[in-house]
Order: structure tokens, then sequence, then C-alpha cells
DNA sequence: GACTAAGCGAGACGGTACGTCGCGTCTTAAA
DNA sequence: TTTAAGACGCGACGTACCGTCTCGCTTAGTC
């Protein structure tokens, strides 16, 4: 049974499993979860062996965590709107959309409790997804600084976890909606603290 | 071959079995969180056969949630400190300790991805659970604005998720330590926004 | 839950019971065979608890068996057709008929297996069913002796077996079907043996 | 944890974990009959996988009929004796001393129930047990009625129930001994109603 | 252009745990 | 005291995936 077919598309046979891997599992996590994603199920999928997927991820939550990275590195920075509150309101609202209306979201539930299991897993994900949005959230701080909108002390890990924790309360704990109005609200709450005078009172 | 024994302590057969079983599922959590947890396992330290478990908990899950529940229902609620703010701050770091310290925040880590998968679970740790820290939330809300330090339209629910949001994100997500001065930071960054005029700029 | 109607019909509470249990035997016998029979299952048809059914019968084997037994207790013996080939003809046509039209060949079948496990049962089995037959094949033998149509040295032990070993054989065994003529064949393939001179080549 | 060591014996791994099982059924099948035959038991004896035995046998029934179908396997055919009768009594003697001597009488009386409630089981069980004996006689008929000993239109279905009925009767119902003159006895009862006259009255 | 080493599919395998079934024993409460 | 109701320990069931392991066939890359 040949193998290969001579109609590949493009790329080394490497790199053509690797993708067929990775889309199957997409399309497997989008139907049945993290949970549900087996990686029999991977490899039936991409009409792929099982140690062709053993041979570059250790366990499938690596795979899953690998498809996340993929996502994470395709969101935009927020562009300068010349003003702190927008820009952060922005940033948390594209959070919020992504995490409630695409895949991310449910991916990130389902690979929670294995990053408290796994701490080479817990690493990777630190240094690649969380570690994503602080550095984001500190390019906003400073700009906000600069522009006189923050306060020059503003701890920018707080604000970071100030902005997102409720975020991520609401996807895995509460399972109360991640709505339109929810990144308005959060930022609206946190601003005061960090403030400089001149921006007062919002709301 | 009698099984039970003459030397049992007190409550009914049934009430012992219960009670068998929840210490074993402690024990063997503690030992080796939600993921190392099996009913095999269970059953063995507990001395009780699987059928015995099936027959009160659907699953694993079911019976790490029932554990998370009692201890949830041992947490006392805050007393009266004549100041909203020490209270929320003894509120939040009563959850920080709880959750760092203890049992619990390894459960919780290790049953949120199962919440994500089985809704029947998810509703019930939210009536559970979740919904013991909103009263609680609530209650203290109710109580500042009573005393004048909070505004009379504070967002319970926003308040609620403002302060336990951060904590655990710390614990899920971005892995940071849930350290000693961590409530008092999220309750000074939440604070300004919720403050009556009286009540002004802490730190 | 009152366990007793004022309607019952007749006999002791106990010979009601045990009617009961025989008629929910039967019922699920003929159902499900002697495989699909389960104590619980009898328990529940009849509104018995379990322990009402231990009481009486050792296990779901003695509990068929009994039901055998009452079956084998009804039959009648054949009544003097001054002919010993037509006696044993009928006596044969009897058993083809009962074990391949009731329920007595499905429950003989399922109930082989267990007579090899349990020697206690085998030799109820023997003592209350197959001595039956036994004793029967004597009558015949005798009377077709009496009447100079065997030889008088005819092994009655021997005559019983060749004229049942084969229906059994097709029951259990081959899977042939039990039809009409075989107990004449049968008769015919044994008789020469035994047959005085008197009584020649049949056919 | 390498599965395999070099000093394997002889076949493909597939043949040598196929004995492997096969014989630990054969040695548990021999210590304590069909009924305490279980695949656990099997996979432990024989140091397989439970899954390696359901990859193969969907059921122990299958197991033990397959057990059943190698011994069969091994019989050798009657040779010519120059003599019918010698070659029925030397071919039903081989079956009563199989049957009470070795395994073979105990898998059987232990297999028939089953065979009762899967006919895809019985299927097997005549193709391979049933129709090699019956071919077997049928190969002493052809030869006996071109010796002249046998009546031509002798009727060779019923001679093989005739011969084997009686046998399996004692096995499995009444329980009497499959003793050393059993097979004379049994053939020297059919015998006179298939043989052509000039072979005339035995014993 | 043939040869070889790596990569791969296919899937068997040992293993762990699953959740279920029915056994026969027991506890409990009602009648 | 007998019973119904049913909880319980137990042993085995058959299944699902795990991650490891052969086993040949492809297919690059090297000579």
């Amino acid at each position: 049974m040949g193998h290969e077919r001579a109609e590949e598309t493009e790329g080394s046979r490497a790199s053509r499993r690797r993708e067929a891997i990775l889309d199957a599992t997409r399309e497997l996590l989008a139907e049945l979860g993290v949970q549900g994603l087996t990686v029999e199920g991977v490899a039936a999928r991409a009409g792929v062996a099982k140690t062709t997927i053993y041979r570059r991820w250790r366990s499938k939550d690596e795979l899953a965590l690998a498809v996340l990275i993929d996502m994470v590195e395709q969101f935009v920075s927020v562009p300068d709107l010349d003003d702190t509150r927008d820009e952060l309101v922005a940033f948390v609202e594209s959070a919020v959309r992504i995490l409630g209306t695409t895949l991310m979201g449910r991916v990130m539930r389902g690979l929670v409790s294995d990053l408290a299991a796994d701490p080479e897993l817990a690493r990777a994900f630190r240094e690649r997804v969380v570690a994503t949005r602080v550095a984001e959230v500190h390019r906003l701080v400073e700009r906000g600084i600069e522009r006189g909108d923050l306060r020059p002390d503003t701890d920018r890990e707080l604000m970071h976890e100030m902005l997102f924790g409720p975020v991520y309360y609401r996807l895995m704990l509460s399972g109360a909606p991640l709505e339109d109005g929810l990144a308005e609200r959060v930022v609206d709450a946190v601003l005061p603290a960090f403030a400089s005078q001149s921006l007062a009172s919002p709301r």
C-alpha cells in the first residue's frame, strides 16, 4: 500500500505530516473538546500512524497546547488609539471575544487541569501563551504612563491579573457569559486605582 | 465472611461507608491529585467495593466535587470589622490562603476541565461552591453601603469577579504564587472604583 | 408497604410464595433460557425478595431443576398397546415431542453444564429425572419379555441408553431437528438386537 | 520494558502468543473446567493482556472451543481391520476412552449449555467437531457396504447417532461410567438392524 | 541510479482503569 | 418472626486508550 500520493501539495514530507496532524487535532478539539481528544482519533483522522504523533509530541496535551500556541500567535497587538482606556478595553474585548466564540476558550478550559499535572506543559503554556499577554499589557501600560493617563508606579503585573482574571473566572468557574460589555466594566473597575489625577472618574 | 465488625464506630452502615469513601478520596486527592484519583484506588483504600462508590457518585469527578463541597461548607463568614476594606481583604485573604495551602487549590485545578465536559457537574459546582462566595460578597457589599464606605450602585457581581478572578488566574493559569500581600493589592486595585467619596484613595 | 394483600387466592403464604417464584422462573426460562435466568430477575418478576428465593433454593440451577422436575412429574406412563414396538415408539416419541416443542428441551440444554459443575445438582437430576425414564423403560421391557416380544436377557439399561441417547444427542450436540419419524427410526435400529426370534425384521 | 526477549523459541510473535494462550487455557480447563475458566485467569497464566485474547476470541467459550477443535484434529481415523464390527467398536471405543479419560469430556460437558446460547458457537462446533465424526462414520459404513457386511441402504446419519448418542448420554446426563465394554455393547445393539443377512447374530 | 538509512503506516501488544452485571450475604424496617 | 427492599463485597466482564513495540514498505539523500 503506497503511503504517499503524487498529488501532495507543498512542503517537505515532514511538514506536510505535521500540518495534517494539527488540522486533525483542531477538528477533533472543535468537535469533542480536549476531553474527547485521543491520540488514536487524531491518527485516524490525519491518516497517520500513532507513532508519527508520539515522535513529535509527548502527549495529547502537548498536542493540544501546540494548537493553542498556533492560535495565540495569530493575535495582533492593539494599535495606538491615543486613549489608554480605549486601548485597554479593546485589548480585553478581543480576549473576551476570542475566548467566548472560538475554539480557544474550549481548549483552554480543557487544558487547565493538565497544566496542573504536568509542570513541563505548564512552563510551556506560561512562556508561550501567558507571557504574550503580559508583554502586551506592559506595552499598553508603558504607553499610558507616557501619555500621562496612568500613574508612573502602576503595577503592570497586577494590572494584567486584574484585567484577565475576571474574564477567565467567568470562562472556567462561574460560567457567566463572556458578553459584550464585560471588557468595559472590568477596565472601569480597575482604572481608578491606576489612573493619574488628570484621568478622573470614568463611566 | 461477615462484612461488618462489631468495633464499628457510629452512624448507620450507609453513612459509615460514605465517610470511609470520602476519607479515602481526600487522602488520595492529597497524594495524587484529581488526575491520579481513580475509583478503583478509592475503593481499595476505603475497603469498599467499586459498586458501592458508583451507587452514590456517577464519576470520580462527582466524588472529588463532593469532597470540595464538604470543604467549602466549613468556611466561616467574615465577621464585622467595622471597615469595608479590612473585611474585603480578610475575605480574599482567606481564599488565597486556603487555595494556596490546602487540598482545595489542588482539587479545584484538577476539576476545572471536568466542569467543562460535564454540565451537570458544572451546575453543582456553581450552586454549591461559587454561589457561596457570591453570597458572602453580597453580604459584605451590603454592609459597606450601609456604612457609607461603598457607592450605593456598587455592582456586586462585578465586585465578586474582580476580587476572585485574579486569585484563580494565578492558581490556574499564570502560576504566580498565592502570596501573602496579594489580597490587599487586589482589594486596593478595585476599591477606588466602588468607594464613595468619603472613603478616598487608599495606600 | 403492605406485603400481603387480602385478595390472595389459596394455600399458605409459604406455598403461595413458592408458586409465584416457580411461575416467574418458568416465564423467564421460556423467554431467556437458563443462561438468561437470574435470581434477581426472578425476584423482581415474582414480587419477592432475593432472600426468599435463597431460603428455598441454593442457586439458580437448583431453581431451574425444580421447574424441570415439576414438568417431568406430569408425564404419564405409556398405556398397554399390546405391541412392544408400538409402546417403545410411543414412549420415545413423547420424549421427542416434549424436548422439541416445550420448555423442557431448552431447560435441559441449559442445565447440562451446571450438572457437570455441581455434583449435588447432578445427583438430584439423576434421581428425579433420569430415574423416572429408566423405570418406565424397565416396565416396558418387562412387559415385552412377558409377551415374548423381547429376549429374556434384554439389557434394560442399554435399551434405555440406546433409545434416548440419540434423541439427546440431537438436542444437545448435532443440532439435527427432533422430527416426527425419529422415534420410529431409533426403535427400529435397536429392536432387532433385542427382539426374540418370533418378532422378526421390522420395517 | 521490552516485551519480547531474545530467548523466544519459534514462530512469529502472533503465533507464539496464540500458543501461550491455548496452553494456558488447556491448563485451566483441566484444573477448573469450563465453568471455572475466565479470560482474566487465562491472561494471567499466559502472561498476556486480556485484550490480546479478546482480539482473537470473542468469549471464553470460543476459546474453549478452539482448544476442543485442536484436540479433535489430532484424532486418527480407524484403520482397515477387515471387519466392520471390529472397526465400529474400535471407533466408538476411542471416543469412549477419550471422553472418559482426557480433558475432552470435561470440556464438552461444560460447553454444551453455551452452544445452546450462542448459535454462532454451535455452528462452529457442528462444523469442526460433529462433522468430523460424521465423516468417519460415513467412511466406515461405506467400507462395510462394499465388504457386504452392511445393508446397502444403511442410514449413515442414524448409524452415527445410534453409536454416539448413548456415549454422550452417559457423559452428560445419566452419569453412568464410560467403561471399557461400552463400545462393544453399543455396536452390538445397533448392528443387527443394519447388518446384511450374511453377517448374522453377533455376540 | 542504486543503495541505504531514516521515516512511516499499520497495528499487535502489555497495561490500567473504566463502568456494569449478577452473585450470594448482610442489614434494616415494616407488618 | 418472617419478609421485602436493597446495600454490600466480590469477581469477572468486555471496552477504551494509553504509550511501546515490531514489521515491512517508502522515500530521500549519498555515493
